[in-house]
DNA sequence: ATATCCGTTCGGTATTGCCGAACAGCGTTC
DNA sequence: GAACGCTGTTCGGCAATACCGAACGGATAT
């Protein structure tokens, strides 16, 4: 019953099951039976696996009728490996820096493949708050951080990124069609920043930029997010040049460089 | 070689080793060899065990010569652990409005016993930058956030944590007798915050402040921390009541109620 | 008071994860 | 240039061990 080709080993894939399982549950925490009977194993071999967590801090049990929660170790672990990553040590204070700046909530993405993934942020100073989650694969064709992503590859990159995501619909700003993201593409290639004009949620406005890094290769982008109603035109193109600015600040702080536009 | 007595699960145990070992280790990331050469098991072992860890996004694996460093999942779970955690929702926004008022670094501890856990930090705007870990039990005693919880405990509970940690030194100035220590709670519970003096390393200064649930028990403490030479005596009592009227805050939201001091 | 559910414990079985040796690809060294 | 040492990888065989299912004890609800 086994679906990845190399070798793997079993108990540990099912302990990690079970750390996603309880992760995305409810705040209130998961009994034995429902874990056991969600992952479809005996109660005594969860049990066995789920102690083993508890052991190492990943999950934690609160008393009485032992419900299971995530653990401290988690944040622990998240932490360190945001510490331990350069880009995130680089880009902190500069995503601090334009979040009081414009009053924004504002994120950082990594290039993978074209796709964004978004690795830290800095929440805003707003009533509002948008949960945003962090290190999974986002859709690139409806954020402005994909979209900036984007910009920044060849177009037979383009073309290959477009058909891996499927240019799938969100919402009725969706772009959906080759021939529209092609000419987003070129938009952006001339403002140099992008945006994401409802296409991903409604009232959600967003606006990206790429950094780089010393071979001119797209690191990934940064992005600013806000309420649709807050933004005048005008001060889109505002935003988008700070956006920018600080975009080029990550780059060179990370000693990169500008890509020079490829050829088709 | 065990240590624990329950069920556990061996192969899960190892794993969750290797991920510890991976996210200590250096930014260049680890090679098998030296994974398989730490945890003291065979190189096909490791490798299955790590290629199960990679395919579930805990680590990622850079080429050349391959090498395995911390991976995306480890970021999304330790948000998605925040994100979960009721507490921390509620204290994010409280520490913000610290930090910026301050401009210090803010941090939120739970209490585990009468020992601080920082679960989550706003780094204050200085160019001054802490590398405070989340997740790990700390020192009690030459803590902030560890004597503001202790003062809430009774005597009896001070006497068995203060044992229990050994009231071990780090600098010249932590307090390492229970004296010492008793005369410490018996201050703060008149100023009704406290200090750490660079108790816990040199130069640093840090006020912390405690927080309830609506039974009256303590669950933790928010602490600021900052460069010694930046503050001045008046400035600590200053910052000792902003401290505190935060926590106080935190207590509100969470409908909690500061506890009634318990007699001897 | 009874019944049903939960978490836990305990052996038996065979699955499966571990080991060590052999292979392959590089970088270095002589 | 060739041979050596170091990597990471694959493969079979043994036995450890992780799984299961049934039985126990406790709590809650009916």
């Amino acid at each position: 019953m086994a679906e990845t080709a190399p070798t793997q080993v079993g108990s540990v894939a099912r302990a990690l099951e079970l750390v996603e399982l309880v992760v995305s549950g409810s705040t209130e925490g998961m009994p034995l039976s429902e874990v056991a009977k969600a992952v479809g194993g005996s109660k005594s071999a969860v049990l066995a696996t789920l102690r083993t967590l508890v052991d190492f801090g990943y999950l934690r049990v609160v008393e009485p009728g032992p419900k299971y929660l995530p653990g401290m170790m988690l944040i622990r672990l998240g932490d360190l490996a945001a510490a331990h990553d350069p880009l995130i040590a680089v880009a902190r204070p500069i995503l601090a820096q334009l979040s009081e700046k414009s009053g924004l909530t504002i994120r950082v993405a990594r290039n993978d493949h074209g796709f964004p993934i978004f690795i830290d942020r800095v929440d805003g100073p707003g009533f509002v708050r948008f949960y945003t989650p962090l290190g999974v694969r986002e859709l690139p064709h409806v954020s402005s951080a994909g979209k900036a992503i984007l910009a920044e590859l060849s177009d037979d990159e383009i073309k290959l990124v477009a058909k891996e995501c499927g240019l799938v619909s969100r919402t009725k700003n969706s772009i959906t069609s080759f021939a529209g993201l092609r000419k987003e593409i070129e938009r952006i290639r001339e403002v140099g920043f992008a945006t994401d004009d409802e296409e991903d949620a409604q009232g959600i406005f967003c606006v990206g930029a790429a950094f780089f890094d010393h071979f001119g290769k797209c690191l990934g982008a940064i992005s600013a997010t806000g309420v649709k109603t807050d933004l005048t035109d005008e001060q889109v193109t505002k935003l988008g040049k700070l956006v920018l600015k600080h975009a080029d600040q990550l780059t060179k702080e990370l000693h990169g460089r500008k890509s020079v536009r490829r050829e088709k």
